[in-house]
DNA sequence: CGTACTTTTGAATCGCATCAAATCTGGTGG
DNA sequence: CCACCAGATTTGATGCGATTCAAAAGTACG
């Protein structure tokens, strides 16, 4: 996979220095993988390309805990701070993961303000969105939740949906019928206008 | 109200240089008033010591859109990247405000790699936590949530709660009577074992 | 001692998840 | 180009569990 088309996939890549980027490595990871285990020393900083990647914690009744899917973009950015990783890392999902040595993206960051400006920025967006989607996902109803993801990610009360409707019912926490079925709902009665991918409310 | 006990309540805060705590306000809010509006160019970060901040969107309907809800700590942290604030935050409960002048907030980060380094880190701890919070809000059953939460936030499958139930519920996406029921019945399983604010997974 | 809030339990209701099944879609290979 | 397959979309029926409304008992604090 070749850098110009990575870039497209995670806007942050682009600000990555020549330095960092020559020693970054773009592997190939296959359902089931183990890409590090709770315990082991922290030796890269993750970017998923393609795939999934699930962290994992079990409890002493040997469920397996979830806590956190990763399907594009950064994961376990703390082990930036830390030495050792606390959770296992497992590909959910065949896909593509870019291995950035620590060691040389701490250097990146502490000597080249562009790139640590553009981190910062990004860990701060993340927080927004996230902090966003907690707050949606703490609303009662399907519709409420619907309106909220439209108020909150989209432009001018209109989204753009770049992902199938199953895959944005899960964000909202939501079973796929559920969405179809209030979508169609709030369609019927005037709430929302539908076309296609574009969904936008209606005053 | 003092710096030392302000320390408390926010770990960060504790390394915050001091030419940029000589410029940091500490203000009380009454509930109800406008701590920025959508539009306002940014001139401070702000960090809740006690009270509720809510950030809030309107949409064309008039309806009011929660998007954060910040009882501790800070909250739109990438306004720091930005110029103008996007929604309107409001005091939802009286209470004590950090104002930090956003000039000097950023020549602290740029200038004291220490500073900036706890920034970054909390940032990342903060992108943790509320990753979890999202799977666990993704969860169905009240019991799953609870059992993640003390998997995720707890130390050796047990959390000791620094906040009534009540509020704990909240957290957990559940009304409180959910929870209280939930807790009965796990501990009379023997799933969990409660001891006053001490919840601990049994194996 | 009284007030405000939390904790606790009960009963009724409603919405969402779930299971099932049909249709539609895009992409693959023959 | 068409047959075919995997996945997405759509609709229906059912049951469970969480919310909601109510009310009582416990607790902290001035």
């Amino acid at each position: 996979m070749d850098w110009p088309l990575l870039i497209e996939s995670q806007p942050l890549l682009k600000h990555v220095p020549n330095e960092l980027r020559h020693v970054t490595q773009c592997r190939n990871m296959t359902k089931g993988d183990t890409i590090f285990r709770i315990g082991d020393s922290v030796r890269n900083l993750f970017c998923v390309v393609k795939g999934e990647v699930q962290l994992i914690r079990h409890d002493i009744r040997g469920t397996k805990i979830v806590l956190q899917r990763s399907r594009s973009g950064f994961f376990a950015e703390a082990s930036l701070g830390g030495t050792a990783y606390h959770c296992d890392a497992l590909a959910a999902e065949t896909g593509v993961l870019l291995f950035f040595p620590i060691a040389a993206f701490r250097t990146a960051l502490d000597q080249n303000a562009a790139f640590r400006n553009v981190w910062i920025e990004q860990l701060a967006r993340e927080v927004r969105k996230l902090r966003a989607q907690c707050e949606r996902l703490n609303l009662n109803g399907a519709a409420d939740r619907i309106i909220h993801y439209i108020e909150s990610e989209g432009i001018n009360d209109a989204v753009t949906l770049k992902q199938p409707r199953k895959a944005w019912a899960s964000e909202l926490g939501l079973s796929h019928e559920s969405l179809y079925r209030t979508l169609k709902r709030l369609s019927d009665q005037g709430t929302l206008s539908i076309d296609g991918n574009k969904i936008s409310l209606v005053s």
